[in-house]
DNA sequence: TATTAGCACTCTCGTCTGTAGAGTGCTAAC
DNA sequence: GTTAGCACTCTACAGACGAGAGTGCTAATA
């Protein structure tokens, strides 16, 4: 077939029109759209569009539909680049310019910022760079017993934990310890540290080996948190008013390795990337769509912005959205990490 | 009405069956459990029961259903105290002593297992004193022009904010600095660190104003985090069938200034709570029901746990388990801040 | 050759009807 | 005080039916 102006235009207003409406849309309802040609001859196209596989009918007497290859048409060629209007742009910028330097803080607003302006669920992870590295340590003593131990790392992540004693230590003497292990293991990996540690005895060996532990955890993709919002807006879109529908949905959610694998299947520097239903290559995936967006610096640290929601999804808006929060993280990304 | 013994015992039965079930229990089904006395005889005592509002009928030809007040009643007077078996008892214990030392995995630990024993959804708030007190600060150079600020609380709780520099400051200025303060705020709440911050000035005061804006939020109650866990499970209880219910349960949730409400108008050292249905003064609370506990010492550190389900839910093993976790966690925290 | 009007055909969806089944409440007997 | 028996009520499910929507095809038209 032979993709003609008149068919892609067609095309793209029947994915528009569904994306707005949730309903298949027929060839009379087109004709008032797009005037100029009959129905009749509007049906010709959409049959022509239907053998071609982008687009479908659920049954005999309903509307057309867009197909998985039909969005993905869409998405590629018919779609104008859609641009946020300036005034979203500087609402959006101004909330981030609000907020207090605090990388969770960032997160959760990019969640916030994403889920409202696309209305669609929002998942963003926090930067992180391919391995942690040991920056600061603290020890404070907080019974006789106990000590709690505050690691820093180069990345910003900050994680503390509390620590046995067999004997009691005064503040002095914890703080010349966490002096000591400072200067032996900055800048070192977990691996190296691990290493580093066995040279320890002791108190400081466990603490030590705390410290290779943690940032093992940390480097476990698994271990990343994830933010997410937007997810009761999505649960009101028509696609579920089934219940099972609605369990399957939450099941991803809660057990997310799903969304998670196909976050990390994102290509480095691509640029905004959607993934529309089986295309991720997982059946589960079947009528949900994915924007996606890495930002920051990569090889230093990077993360992932991203909306989730049903196939029929506001492409455009997804597209531009993502794009737009990805490029102010960068910038805030360099500010603050840059010049390191 | 007399309660007699049969009655109560009556009561016990329908509850239970409906607990387990979900389904309106009939006459027959009742004479077929509680073997003596005929089904005609059970419906006499199952329409004085429902003169004095123990159970209810959906509709005429359907067997009876607890009512709130019904369930009151058994929770009250009619259910034994249900202990966790032994077995149970040291499965959970077991799994606590594995987990490392600290308040987050206890939390998430805590969640968990009291979603996994009870079937219920799990909320859980980290223990918390009744105003935050500092207890140290550290100040790390990130780059030229930012610092990290990690503060640490009495409680044991951790907050890290970045700090814009207006003049980049040597690693070894920042400790100076963070010593000073250390000493000046050491064991204030924030209001009095407030009033003292204001002897000072340029960097350290702005120092000073972050540290007390940082308490002053943990303070509200609205940002104490909550733990949760089951929610899945939940939603597969057949009350939840119809979309808009699930919704309804959902929104609770998300926007959880409701179960926050709940939680807070627990009163101090009472034990075990149980709040059915409309006795927790919000309408929405229709038909749902929680148990809950606080654990921790009173004054110092204490927070609450407790598991949220549909009013038809298995008291017996709820209050059960609340209780036994919460008494885990009583003894946690004795362990790890009793001798301060 | 591309477009269009006309029309038979198909399928869904909401409404209505009828029936089987479950459980009650009452009465009269034990 | 307890029980058997029975009329009565209500639900849930299945089948029937008509209105409405939209298609695909055919034949006429520009």
């Amino acid at each position: 077939m032979e993709m003609t102006e008149r068919r892609r235009q067609i095309l793209g207003l029947v994915v528009r029109e569904y994306i707005k409406t949730a309903q298949p849309v027929g060839s009379e309802a087109l004709a008032r759209l797009k005037l100029g040609v009959s129905s009749a001859t509007i049906r010709n196209e959409l049959a022509a569009l239907e053998a071609e596989g982008f687009l479908t009918h659920p049954h005999t007497s309903a509307g057309r539909m867009p197909t998985e290859r039909g969005y993905r048409y869409f998405v590629e060629s018919v779609m104008d680049e859609f641009e946020l209007s300036p005034i979203e742009q500087r609402m959006i910028s101004h909330q981030f310019h609000q907020v207090t330097l605090d990388v969770e803080q960032w997160m959760r607003l990019s969640a916030a910022v994403l889920a409202h302006t696309s209305h669609t669920a929002a998942l963003v992870t926090a930067p992180r760079g391919p391995e942690s590295r040991f920056k600061h340590l603290e020890l404070i003593g907080i019974s006789d017993k106990v000590a709690m131990l505050v690691l820093v790392l180069q990345e910003g992540t900050v994680k503390q934990q509390m620590l046995n004693l067999s004997q009691p230590l005064p503040q002095e003497e914890l703080r010349r310890i966490a002096n000591r292990l400072n200067d032996y293991f900055a800048g070192l990996n977990s691996a190296r540290l691990h290493a580093r540690a066995r040279d320890l005895t002791d108190f400081t060996a466990t603490v030590a080996e705390t410290i290779a532990s943690l940032m093992e955890q940390l480097d476990q993709r698994t271990s990343r948190e994830i933010y997410r919002d937007g997810l009761l807006d999505i649960f009101r879109q028509p696609e579920f008013a089934a219940v099972d529908r609605m369990q399957q949905l939450l099941e991803m959610f809660e057990q997310h390795n799903l969304l998670e694998d196909m976050m990390l299947k994102l290509a480095p520097n691509q640029g905004v990337q959607v993934i529309i239903g089986r295309e991720g290559g997982h059946d589960e995936f079947n009528d949900y769509a994915m924007v996606l967006a890495r930002y920051g610096v990569e090889g230093e640290a990077s993360g992932i912005v991203s909306v989730f929601g049903p196939m029929r999804m506001p492409y455009p808006l997804a597209v531009s959205t993502v794009k737009y929060v990805s490029s102010l993280l960068d910038d805030l990304m360099l500010r603050f990490y840059g010049g390191r």
